[in-house]
DNA sequence: AGAGTTAGGAACCGAATGGTACAAAACACA
DNA sequence: TGTGTTTTGTACCATTCGGTTCCTAACTCT
């Protein structure tokens, strides 16, 4: 018995995040954030608290879309064996960011640089840190790895990970992205 | 024949670096800035052109200082062979990560995920990359590695190096620093 | 000491910042 | 068709942003 929201809050949030994980939350403005999500001043404060508040939905939507989709990707079998799944993973994410004009990397990866957002923010990125590093173990435990091992291989794999995506963003070369597979590999003891 | 500067340039250059080293360039505002700096806005804009020359004569000071430093070590045979010194290098910024209250991370790579200041500092984040990724081969080399074999193993190990630093911003672990050691390790074929 | 030159500092600038207040508009329900 | 409720857009808020102006202070050299 009011008047109805004439936009999508999920589809505004999308457009959030978007935002967020391209130029990070100090530089993305409100008027920007505004001009991003397509709604005024008065629906944006009167849907949601603050900027910042919107920063941790984004972070939040980052975790419930990206982070999950990663970590069923790497845990699921039919995929084929769990260092395979990986460097699928790891050959997707070159594929991305060798096509020149990408530059966005990730954003859990962006955001764990950018540190803003208070201790909230903090919090989440160290969560979704450990997911994606549990995927990793996982998909090495699928492949019949020791638990040490896999734990220790999975950090290794983490953090070429991140090492990816820091040069994803810095925009690398198609051959930069192979090398990059190729030591992946190698980690994994598949050398080709 | 005039009144000479109250402040050190290069000092002032230097407290100017590691402000933005550690919250990046739109979070260190001009007053930040010259509180940092412990000089008037007078001061700040006689010596210098504005803030964007200031980050991008922090950038060359980190080059300079830093960068330089680190490929001088990795090319320094007294330090052992090749593989010892990057794996060196590699246990100094796992120590110095897992001091708690660190969190710094490395200037090039906060700045690379930044994308702050404009063409200017890309090209010279570009370059700055291109050295380290240089001394990593010149190091594989010395140890003997055939030249696209080094290139790639070097490629590698700059991805391991952009992660852990990443990780180390995030605040990794005592044990978590110590796997990916052992996972660079493996990479450079020395496994204990 | 006086002239010339530069540094320092404070006042000031318009623009943009994140955020609030409030009236008008658009709906659901009676 | 009112009436109540919520959204929407606009005007407004103090504060801060990066930057300029300009006067005074401090120094060197003659």
């Amino acid at each position: 018995m009011a008047r109805p929201r004439e936009f999508d809050a999920d589809e505004a949030l999308e457009k959030a995040m978007e935002l967020f994980w391209d130029v990070g939350y100090d530089e993305a403005s409100l008027s920007e954030l505004l001009d991003a999500m397509a709604i005024t001043k008065g629906s944006f404060y009167k849907a949601f608290q603050d900027k910042q508040s919107v920063y941790l939905a984004a972070l939040d939507r980052y975790n419930d879309q990206v982070v999950s989709n990663t970590v069923a990707f790497l845990g699921n079998p039919s995929e084929g064996a769990g260092r395979d799944r990986i460097l699928a993973l790891f050959g997707r994410i070159a594929d991305l960011a060798q096509k020149d004009g990408d530059r966005l990397g990730c954003f859990l990866c962006n955001a764990l640089v950018d540190k803003a957002g208070g201790a909230e923010a903090e919090a989440r990125l160290q969560a979704m840190t450990r997911r994606l590093e549990n995927g990793f173990y996982r998909a090495l435990r699928d492949d019949g790895l020791e638990g040490t091992e896999a734990r220790g291989t999975a950090r290794g794999v983490l953090t070429a990970y991140f090492g990816l995506r820091v040069l994803g963003r810095a925009g690398l070369s198609a051959d930069m992205a192979a090398d990059c597979i190729r030591q992946v590999e190698r980690l994994l003891g598949r050398v080709h």
